[in-house]
DNA sequence: CTAAATACTATTG
DNA sequence: CAATAGTATTTAG
C-alpha cells in the first residue's frame, strides 16, 4: 500500500491554541492522533512496542477516541521548530531502500556543523515511519537510534531490502 | 534566563 | 574499545 503524503507545518504555540481537542484511534496498521479537521498530527505503527505512548504526548489536550478511516491521501499537520520542519522535509527525499548519514543530512540543509541538532530533529518527527527517519544511520557505520527502539528500525530497513548485516553493532544471524 | 540533555562525529590513547 | 571536545538546538527548571 502506498500513500500520498501531504505535509503542513505549524508551531507548537499555534497548535496548542488552535487544537485544544484532538482525536485518536486505529486504522489498518496505524495508530493516529488527528486534529478535529482530520489532519494527522502524530502516527505510529501498532506493531511498535509501546505504541500507545504516542497518545501520552498530548496530555495537554482533551483527547477523544474515535473511529478512524484513513484514505490514500494522508494530510499531516506537523508541529515543530523551523529546523525540525527543514529536516523532516529533507527526509522525504530519501529513496526507499537507501540510507543516509546524519552528517549528510546536515550538509544537505546547509548546516554541516549542526549534526547533533539535526539528529535530534530527525528523532522528534511525529509520524515515523511515514517520514522515513529509519533510513538515517551514523556515518561510522553504526545504526544510530530510533524512538520506537532499534529492533523496530532494523525491521523497517530489512523490509525495504537494506542489508543490515553491513552495519556495526547488529547481532549477526547465525 | 541558564543548565542539561541529545537518535552525532572526529580524534586520541 | 573508551573517553572527550566540539557543536547547535530543544527542553526543563
Amino acid at each position: 500500500m502506498t500513500y500520498h503524503i501531504d505535509l503542513h507545518f505549524t508551531s507548537k504555540e499555534i497548535f496548542l491554541k488552535t487544537y485544544p481537542t484532538l482525536f485518536y484511534g486505529e486504522d489498518k496498521e496505524w495508530l493516529v492522533v488527528l486534529t478535529p479537521d482530520g489532519q494527522i498530527c502524530a502516527l505510529a505503527m501498532r506493531s511498535f512496542p509501546e505504541s500507545q505512548t504516542l497518545i501520552k504526548k498530548y496530555q495537554k489536550h482533551t483527547l477523544v477516541e474515535k473511529k478512524i478511516a484513513l484514505k490514500d491521501k494522508l494530510t499531516c499537520l506537523l508541529v515543530g521548530t523551523p529546523l525540525q520542519h527543514q529536516v523532516w522535509e529533507a527526509l522525504l527525499n530519501i529513496p526507499v531502500g537507501t540510507t543516509v548519514s546524519y552528517q549528510k543530512l546536515a550538509d544537505q540543509i546547509q548546516r554541516p556543523k549542526a549534526v547533533r541538532a539535526v539528529a535530534n530533529a530527525v528523532g522528534s518527527n511525529p509520524i515515523s515511519p511515514l517520514i522515513p527517519c529509519h533510513r538515517v544511520i551514523r556515518s561510522d557505520g553504526h545504526i544510530g537510534g530510533y524512538y520506537w527502539g532499534i529492533p523496530a528500525k532494523i525491521a523497517l530497513l530489512k523490509e525495504e531490502g537494506v542489508s543490515i548485516y553491513s552495519l556495526k553493532g547488529i547481532p549477526q544471524k547465525r
